[in-house]
DNA sequence: ACTATGGATCTTTTT
DNA sequence: GATCCATAGT
């Protein structure tokens, strides 16, 4: 294939991008620009250029976008394309220490702790350690913990600093770190961090996998950590054959730890970086494209660059305003059902929301309107209590050290081991300092009431069973194993009870994953399962177009188009999300929020927003958001000019009398007053004799802000 | 030991 | 409104 005819559908500067193969590349490539088309071709120039697939290595953000990618390359190079070593920067870390774990003291089959795990680990070590929870928040540390991680700040590099809590959370911090290494697990984190260890203790291992991936690429450069950066580094030491892809103002990963820096200091850090900037849009109308420029403009830290397109002015964006939430998502659905009696497909429209939170209302309103949708993230699939409970079995089979696992599914269903027994096993374990499991073997020796023996014998009965019977089956047959000799599901569920039956349907669910993972994979192992499964996202399983509309996070859809979008709550306080009002940069990331949610739209642009909004169970005014005042009026269409409404418009008479007027409700009757500070709540009579529950702090903002 | 109930707290986004 | 937790009752 000459070469003409590889790039004949690309642009000069897509070109440019692919044809600089040696040395390190950063493409800085605007929303629509045709990325994912130019690094694809820049692969297959390398491969048609002699370069081995088995020395490439590409990182991207998302499995799907590995897949999707891998699909693409196949379709030019053949074959050859599945040599490339493709995944997220979590799975492909994983995969390396599964190669070399005994070097960093772990062993091949560690498991992967998630949000949950890792949380009830650092809820015991608060407990444990009788630390108050109003200061210790397990989450707060947490948060705390993984930032430290992603510094590389060790347990004991922890300075005391001026606040009395920091060395206390060092130690939580540090009983952390070694209750994983003695289950054999690791967190999110650890995955890239204990990979830059291994490199960094190994120079053999880096040498190899330096020979290994001579060419890097780094898809949605700008999301990636300070850890991440220093994997890049070590892995591209040798031959800084490094490229990267990236947009600084898609940045929107900033609580993960996101550095921007990472761009901006690419060129620093690798010395004679080419640059190149795609700028031409390919996505959006003029339109749209328009307006989201106005938008991001608006932010100061970036670097700046003008997107640019040749195609049609397009359709002007379109404002609905609806008085509550509800009746936002009904004239959403009403506008949906016209534009589907046009010829739209339900396919190609999307609903796209600040938080998770949002997708009820809207999922309500589909059903009224018979609009076939899926949402895609929200809870997620595998971290339901009733998948996580089996998966918990099989993690014990797999990797018998994990307490965590062994804990959750001991009584589960219920057997008859409670609290008081649970305690003596850990206590007895902790001394001879051996895993429960190893307790369970040794029962015989501890002194403790025979009925809590007879107890964990029967479960220990239970779980050699599952384990013999195992044994070189699938992964499905293992789960029904499970299943038959727990008795899972008749103990725990009944078939009269909803949300019992929406539990089972999850179970077989999960029978299916496992099904298609046996006949998919080459060689089906418990171990690999575990570990695809705990790097699998909601976005991963999402099929793509559908005869369904989509609903999912403005996250959720970086990387995806669609003809139409609806960004919907578009209030001040959700979007921007009212946690991110206090600071400048907070704000910006908003900002590229608004952005990334306007790019995805190729065609037609909703945006909707309402006067009024569900607030944990209570409702507040609310005023649409900053960002679409920063779109100009020109760009909207005429009838539905920005029709902004104040607080003052809200009636402000105080609550507080016993007959008193609510801002929403209008004339009311309190019944009565409970709890003190923030979760005062009043229960209201309104006038069409409705009952409801308000929180009385926000009734008392409302009025205090005008 | 298990289950039902009420209270406190909270959600931002995710590999 | 939902979920997680502690407590009281069985």
């Amino acid at each position: 294939m000459s070469d003409s005819n590889i790039f004949r559908n690309l642009n000069e500067q897509q070109v440019a991008a692919c044809k600089i193969v040696e040395g390190p590349l950063l493409i800085l490539a605007g929303a629509g620009s045709g990325k994912t088309r130019t690094i694809t071709y820049r692969i297959a120039y390398l491969i048609s250029h002699g370069i081995s697939p088995e020395n490439i290595l590409a990182v991207t953000f998302t499995n799907k976008a590995a897949e999707e990618m891998k699909e693409r390359i196949y379709k030019i190079v053949g074959p050859v394309a599945n040599k490339i070593t493709m995944g997220t920067f979590h799975s492909t870390c994983s995969r390396i220490l599964r190669k070399h774990a005994e070097l960093i003291g772990y062993t091949k089959n560690f498991v992967i702790y998630d949000e949950k795990d890792t949380l009830n680990v650092i809820r015991k070590i608060i407990k444990e350690m009788d630390l108050p929870l109003e200061s210790f928040a397990p989450k707060k540390i947490r948060r705390i913990i993984s930032k430290y991680k992603r510094e590389f700040i060790k347990p004991e590099m922890v300075a005391g600093g001026y606040n009395p809590n920091t060395l206390k959370i060092a130690t939580v911090y540090s009983r952390y770190v070694k209750f994983l290494f003695r289950n054999n697990a690791m967190d999110f984190d650890d995955l890239i961090g204990k990979t830059v260890e291994l490199m960094r203790k190994c120079p053999e291992i880096k040498e190899y996998y330096n020979e290994k991936f001579q060419f890097i690429l780094v898809d949605e450069y700008q999301d990636t950590n300070r850890m991440q950066f220093e994997l890049i580094k070590l892995l591209g030491d040798k031959y800084k054959n490094v490229c990267v892809v990236g947009d600084d103002d898609q940045s929107i990963y900033s609580f993960r730890g996101a550095d921007i820096e990472n761009i901006l200091s690419f060129d620093k850090i690798f010395a004679n970086t080419k640059i190149i900037k795609l700028e031409e849009n390919y996505r959006s109308t003029k339109n749209i494209l328009e307006a989201a420029s106005n938008v991001i403009k608006n932010n100061v830290e970036r670097k700046g660059k003008t997107l640019y397109t040749d195609w049609k002015e397009g359709e002007k964006i379109e404002l609905i305003d609806g008085y509550s939430s509800m009746e936002e998502a009904n004239l959403v659905m009403e506008r949906i059902k016209s534009l589907v009696a046009k010829g739209t497909k339900a396919g190609d429209v999307a609903i796209l929301y600040r938080i998770n939170a949002l997708s009820r209302v809207f999922e309500v309103a589909a059903q009224k309107y018979r609009i076939p949708y899926v949402v895609v993230g929200g809870t997620r699939f595998f971290e339901r209590a009733e998948v996580k409970d089996i998966l918990a079995y099989l993690k014990t089979i797999v990797n018998p050290r994990d307490n965590v696992s062994l804990m959750r599914v001991i009584n589960t269903p219920p057997r008859g081991i409670g609290k008081k027994s649970m305690e003596l096993l850990e206590l007895e374990a902790a001394m001879k300092g051996v895993s429960l499991l190893k307790m369970l073997a040794n029962l015989e020796n501890i002194d403790m009431p025979s009925r809590a023996k007879e107890a964990f014998r029967n479960f220990y009965g239970i779980y050699g069973d599952i384990k013999k019977e195992s044994e070189g089956k699938g992964v499905k047959e293992i789960m029904e194993i499970v299943l038959n000799k727990t008795a899972y599901i008749d103990k725990m569920y009944n078939t009269t009870s909803p949300e019992d039956m929406s539990k089972m349907e999850n179970i077989d669910e999960l029978l299916n994953s496992a099904e298609e993972f046996d006949s998919l994979t080459e060689t089906p192992t418990l171990e690999e399962y575990l570990n695809q499964i705990s790097l699998f996202t909601d976005i991963d399983a999402w099929k793509g177009k559908s005869d369904r509309i989509n609903m999912m996070t403005v996250h959720g859809a970086k990387g995806l188009e669609f003809d139409t979008v609806f960004i919907v709550g578009a209030v001040d306080g959700l979007f921007p999300h009212i946690n991110n009002i206090d600071s400048d940069s907070k704000i910006e990331e908003e900002r590229r929020l608004f952005y990334v949610a306007m790019t995805r739209a190729k065609e037609r642009l909703y945006i909707s927003y309402s006067h009024v909004r569900d607030f944990r169970g209570s409702i507040m005014p609310s005023i649409v958001s900053r960002f679409v005042k920063e779109i100009p009026e020109k760009l909207m269409k005429e009838e539905k000019k920005l029709h902004v409404r104040t607080l003052n418009e809200f009636p402000t008479e105080n609550v507080s009398n016993e007959l008193a007027i609510h801002p929403v409700f209008g004339k009311i009757r309190i019944l009565k007053i409970v709890g003190k500070g923030d979760g005062k709540r009043a229960y209201i009579a309104l006038e069409n004799g409705e009952k409801k529950w308000v929180l009385v702090k926000y009734a008392k903002l409302k009025f205090l802000e005008e």
